[in-house]
RNA sequence: UGCGGGGUGGAGCAGCCUGGUAGCUCGUCGGGCUCAUAACCCGAAGGUCGCUGGUUCAAAUCCAGCCCCCGCUACCA
């Protein structure tokens, strides 16, 4: 009964093509995602693009284009680049998929039957809203937020007065549920510092949001059961949060295959129980919350989301899925930014940075190895090419590929390619040698401990670090031992053979614990090792040192080859 | 205004939740080695951990106040 693991990005909006952020984003979550896969969970990754809105409207008709060719063809900018990036998803979902649509329209009838947990009142209503409409924001504008001659700031535009009746969705009433879940779930949103974020948010109350749109076409229409609703289309947040469901296939029974789990097979921590919510459910229908199962289960998505758009995940989202009857993510997980010079990457700001151009320069694996290790999970990162190409060079080239390539030009050299089967720790003559082999050994033993733990509690970062320890201590067994001292003596073929097989053995945990983050690489190691097997299919006790171990005695090693070139700094680059 | 984050040797960052030799990468200086991708290993210099006060045998770490930087403050996504 394997552990069932759902992961979720954000799903992007294609008014522009896809940056380092998106592609960061999406890297963790393909790193979390293959981190699953190989320790054998069942995983369904999932990632997509947001098309509906005015803005995308508009972006189209200024290049003469349907909406939807405007999108299909941004769309594909995207899967070209998470093509491009190793990214493994293993649904691509568009709101503008007619599958998607239907979902919507569901969420909104079972809107318009729930009622309110505080007054009973119907969740959904119309109301009359009038306001300064801004067109450039797209939003209507407070007092407080125009400049003194009553423009909009950002636009340096007027406002108009606009007066349109709209569909509210009555969030005002779902403060106390929310807060009740976050205590009761304190790893519901993570990290610890934005939950406090969100429940202050929450505390200070919550206004009843408008979630229709009366004169944006491109979305997706009201239900026709729904009064008056000619004319409207859902706005896009509350379109857009839906793909998470309407992905799996919700609100067809089958959804529950990923959405819930039982008990002992959710795919990691903070998971509330399904009846938890039953008398949440605003159907006033019973058993709505229980669709498609028929005992208790756990919740089970998890959510990967940026700290700019917790508020619509960690607020609105949970609330319409409490008024659909729907139990609540497992987790949202908010992570950082990356900046530049301490400034968010923007296009206004022309600091956009290409992922795949970036990635041209380095390499896909290395790319993705950046960018998980340089920023800790969840907080912002500083992005230079100068601390790009330094770190690739002393993580990827110095230390691990390095290593690699002396490991492997020391097999041929001394055992004419083939692994030695000797393995004898107390034949090393040097106290000091004997020594470092004691602190390779444990420290692979640490890191097998901390590698999947750090990994399991999306510390990536950590993750990373734990794995690179034993890397510093195999290239110091090599200082210590000096093989190509011990190689001229034929009395020291023992202590010659241990010193490879440590120091193989070491490449080899290496190879599968930078398989999620870096697939490509890792196979390409775990060729050149010539060891059964992928580094993708590693897990358990394989996952864990085997220093020593007959099995992987006497095979061929492949030939080596760079894994890890050292990248030049370019002048025309530096620049950025 | 409110809320959140940050302020750690020359640069960029960990550590802080679960107090007790301040860690990593780069840079600087000196040494070693030649198996290896001018890579690797060792050593040194350099920090009153934003400020003030408190708790404690002991605080970068907990508490209170203050200063500076950044983000959000709600229907662009």
């Amino acid at each position: 009964m394997p552990t069932r693991f759902y992961i979720t990005t954000a799903i992007d909006y294609v008014n522009g093509k896809p940056h380092i952020g998106h592609a960061y984003e999406k890297v963790l979550a393909d790193s979390i995602a293959r981190f699953h896969r190989q320790k054998g969970d069942a995983t369904f990754f999932l990632t997509g693009t947001d098309e509906h809105g005015q803005k995308i409207a508009q972006a189209a008709a200024a290049v003469k284009q349907d909406p939807q060719a405007f999108v299909d063809a941004m769309a594909s900018h995207f899967t070209a680049t998470w093509k491009a990036l190793a990214i493994s998803h293993d649904k691509f979902i568009r709101t503008s998929d007619h599958r998607h649509a239907l979902a919507v329209q569901e969420l909104f009838r079972r809107l318009w039957d729930a009622r309110s947990p505080k007054t009973g009142e119907p969740v959904l209503f119309e109301d009359v809203y009038e306001g300064q409409y801004c067109e450039g924001c797209e939003a209507f504008k407070q007092e407080k937020d125009l400049d003194d001659q009553g423009r909009c700031p950002i636009h340096n535009t007027v406002p108009k007065k606009i007066r349109e009746s709209n569909f509210f969705f009555r969030l005002s009433e779902y403060d106390e549920a929310l807060l009740k879940h976050l205590e009761a779930h304190p790893e519901f949103i993570q990290p610890d510092y934005r939950r406090n974020e969100v429940m202050n948010v929450i505390r200070e109350g919550l206004q009843d949001v408008s979630v229709t749109r009366p004169n944006v076409p491109w979305g997706v229409p009201l239900p026709d059961e729904i009064p008056d609703s000619d004319g409207h289309t859902v706005y896009v947040w509350a379109d857009a949060l839906l793909n998470y469901l309407s992905a799996i296939g919700w609100p067809e029974r089958k959804y529950s295959l990923w959405w819930l789990a039982k008990e002992a097979e959710v795919g990691g921590p903070g998971a509330a129980r399904q009846d938890e919510f039953q008398h949440l459910d605003g159907q006033g229908r019973p058993g709505a919350a229980w669709a498609g199962t028929n005992q208790p289960q756990s919740t089970n998505a998890l959510h990967l989301i940026g700290k700019d758009i917790s508020r619509f995940h960690c607020v609105l989202w949970p609330a319409l899925l409490l008024a659909a009857g729907v139990p609540l993510p497992r987790q949202v997980y908010v992570h950082g930014f990356i900046t530049m010079k301490g400034v968010k990457l923007s296009k206004s700001l022309g600091n956009v940075i290409d992922p795949v151009e970036l990635s041209n320069l380095s390499g896909v694996d290395a790319l993705r190895f950046y960018l998980v290790h340089s920023i800790p999970t969840g907080r912002d990162g500083e992005f230079t090419y100068e601390q790009f190409v330094e770190h690739c060079n002393t993580f990827l080239a110095n230390d691990l590929g390095n290593l690699a390539s002396r490991t492997l030009a020391m097999v041929h050299k001394f055992f004419e390619g083939r692994v030695p089967a000797e393995w004898d720790p107390k034949s090393l003559r040097d106290d000091e040698a004997r020594a470092a082999l004691e602190a390779l050994v444990l420290a692979a033993t640490e890191a097998a401990a901390e590698v999947p733990k750090a990994f399991a509690e999306l510390r990536l970062h950590e993750a990373l670090d734990a794995a690179w320890k034993p890397v510093v201590r195999a290239n110091e067994l090599i200082e210590r031992v000096k093989p190509w001292v011990v190689a001229k003596d034929p009395e020291r073929r023992a202590e010659l053979a241990t010193t490879m097989n440590a120091l193989l053995e070491t490449l080899r945990l290496l190879a599968a614990w930078s398989w999620p983050v870096m697939p490509g690489k890792s196979e390409q190691l775990w060729t050149m090792l010539a060891l059964p097997g992928k580094a993708a299919e590693v897990r358990g006790e394989h996952a864990a040192p085997r220093f020593g171990d007959p099995a992987f005695a006497d095979r061929a090693l492949g030939e080596p080859a760079i894994l890890f070139p050292r990248l030049e700094l370019k002048a025309d680059t530096a620049a950025g």
